[in-house]
DNA sequence: CTTGTAATCGAAATCGTTTTCGATTTCGAA
DNA sequence: TTCGAAATCGAAAACGATTTCGATTACAAG
């Protein structure tokens, strides 16, 4: 049961492919009658143009790429989802493709999506990204490329992020409002422009409201995971660091000190308060509710494929484009944690 | 920046487009002179054949299509995990997309995936879907289909499943020989063949031990969140409802029974026990931790793509291919709740 | 009855591969 | 030296759409 194509229907209504074609899309030099009928019949028997085929004319392929660093990861699901439901909207396909938070499997990735010709590629970049030049590759090429979320200040490039330093300073001075002065910070890896940005919201918040810095309060998260933040809590615990707040990178680590403290019977807020950072599903579920910054996944998601179709549309028309870079408001959630 | 061809190739090299097509598919009518040099210039300038152009001759796109109920869900993005490794290791790009549950979006995206012409189709079905007519459908057109997770026992194609009877089973079992005597089930949706072997678990494990059961012991969580086991626990609490103990069918409506507890000081599970199935990163990381089934999404996604591999191979030699049930084993994994 | 213009239509080239089949070359054996 | 088989190579026809540009038709004006 092979596709219909071009040539069947112009058969069928005895008609030259070409007029066929023009008719679909709506060329001018057709008269209103034959367009009806051909569209009429197109509809009837549930054709449309072979893709591939339509690509080796146009070199649109009305596909886009996507990395992100991880599969399994609430935030990132959210944003894809935001991303296919734009992407559904404009008739674009996505392809979506993992780094696993590796430079090496990044760069593969890029490669993979290039060799597959897609119309645009949307990014997230890995922790162990150290260099852009592989993204001032795709920027080469004049394919559309839009970073999100984990972005980098290097790259000449649109990107839809939040205002990390911002929220991070919200979040730590909800605790310092709320009668905290001993705040430690579990932060994340040295490199992602996001994990810099919370750390210094915290330290700006700290230096803002007088509170001392120290080096020895803040542990670094390699990997986001709540056993991370499990084993820095009973760290914390063990060595009786007069800490009475902790603010996390990001909710998972978070979870992780609250387990550990429910274990110990340690009262979450009452003698140490806990913020997250993304505001997962998860982090309202359990005991104590999670306080949190929300980071609105799916509005960063459509937002970059706007961006993207923004700058592809500019392309086509031959016009210059210069990039841009758009933030996504945050908003400060406070549970029971804090 | 155009791309190169093998017209470029040719050029370089005082070959005929042909002989170099012939080289890099390793053709016996090339001497292994040309064809050394061949792949060593094609290696040089990283060259790779127009994936959109070979389609067109071969007809196979190198890509396959994964249809799933729901994206931002912990289980489906491990299966996801799996099928796009094992999809990666043989040069397969995969193209998302999510029915939401809705049976009519997943006649429209299946739609979409014959329209971009997928070399096959992975799919779980949505809760709503009732008939089997657009997966028949695709059978029709001698696509390879795979169903995962969410399959129907309507349709004659290849499925790769958990046995949900005997895994639910097991878990009631488990908390009767711990001494429960009345156990309530939150139970999925009326349509899934998962929920209704769930259900069918629990009904087999109360008779094997001669318990009642009680028609109205049975709640069901049409969408399956946290926020009706939330709910349905507060109804059981207000009612008095002489309970000891739930098993529900996935891990969210479990959590959200464990939650509502938590709020009223009902001891889990001294008081009540509660049980979940999917084993979810989070049902480790609650107070008290979530004793529940683990079912290997990662294993699931990558035989599902084996599966479609296989079917596909046989049908490019013309043979006959049969489907096949691949059942993954699962794995009681107890833990604090029960 | 011409002629010119506008409205419709189609032939054919093109996109970049793959693959069939025929052409050429090579080289050992007679 | 000649012949024939085996080893190499390439021309050309697909695949299915898009689009340029030329051809045809219709019709009003002169």
């Amino acid at each position: 049961m092979r596709n219909l194509t071009l040539k069947d229907i112009a058969n069928a209504l005895n008609l030259s492919i070409t007029t066929v074609s023009k008719a679909l899309k709506d060329y001018p030099d057709v008269s209103p009658k034959t367009k009806a009928k051909v569209k009429a019949y197109t509809k009837e028997v549930n054709f449309t143009p072979n893709a591939y085929a339509a690509y080796l004319r146009t070199q649109e392929s009305k596909i886009i790429g996507v990395i992100i660093p991880r599969l399994n990861h609430y935030f990132f699901s959210n944003v894809l989802k935001g991303i296919m439901k734009a992407a559904e909207e404009e008739g674009y396909m996505v392809i979506i493709l993992s780094s696993e938070e590796s430079y090496e499997l990044e760069k593969k990735q890029i490669d993979r999506l290039l060799k597959q010709n897609v119309d645009g590629i949307l990014l997230s970049i890995a922790d162990s990204t150290h260099d852009t030049s592989h993204i001032d590759n795709i920027l080469k090429q004049n394919i559309p490329l839009v970073l999100f979320d984990k972005y980098s200040k290097l790259s000449q490039c649109s990107s839809v992020i939040v205002n990390d330093q911002n929220a991070a300073f919200t979040a730590v001075e909800h605790l310092i409002k709320s009668g905290r002065k001993n705040i430690a910070h579990f932060r994340g890896p040295l490199l992602p422009q996001n994990s810099i940005d919370r750390f210094l919201g915290y330290r700006k918040a700290l230096d803002k409201y007088e509170l001392p810095y120290k080096k020895e309060w803040v542990f670094t998260c390699q990997d986001i995971t709540s056993d991370e933040g499990y084993a820095y809590a009973k760290y914390i615990l063990e060595k009786e660091l007069e800490i009475d707040a902790i603010f996390a990178v990001a909710d998972m680590p978070a979870i992780g000190a609250i387990k550990y403290f429910n274990e110990q019977n340690v009262a979450v807020p009452e003698q140490i308060a806990v913020m997250g950072f993304s505001n997962w599903k998860i982090s309202g579920l359990i005991t104590p509710a999670l306080s949190t910054v929300n980071q609105p996944g799916e509005t960063m998601g459509r937002k970059a494929f706007e961006l993207f179709y923004k700058e592809l549309k500019l392309l086509k028309k031959g016009k210059k484009v210069d990039y841009q870079i758009v933030e996504i408001e945050t908003a400060l959630i406070v549970r029971d944690s804090t």
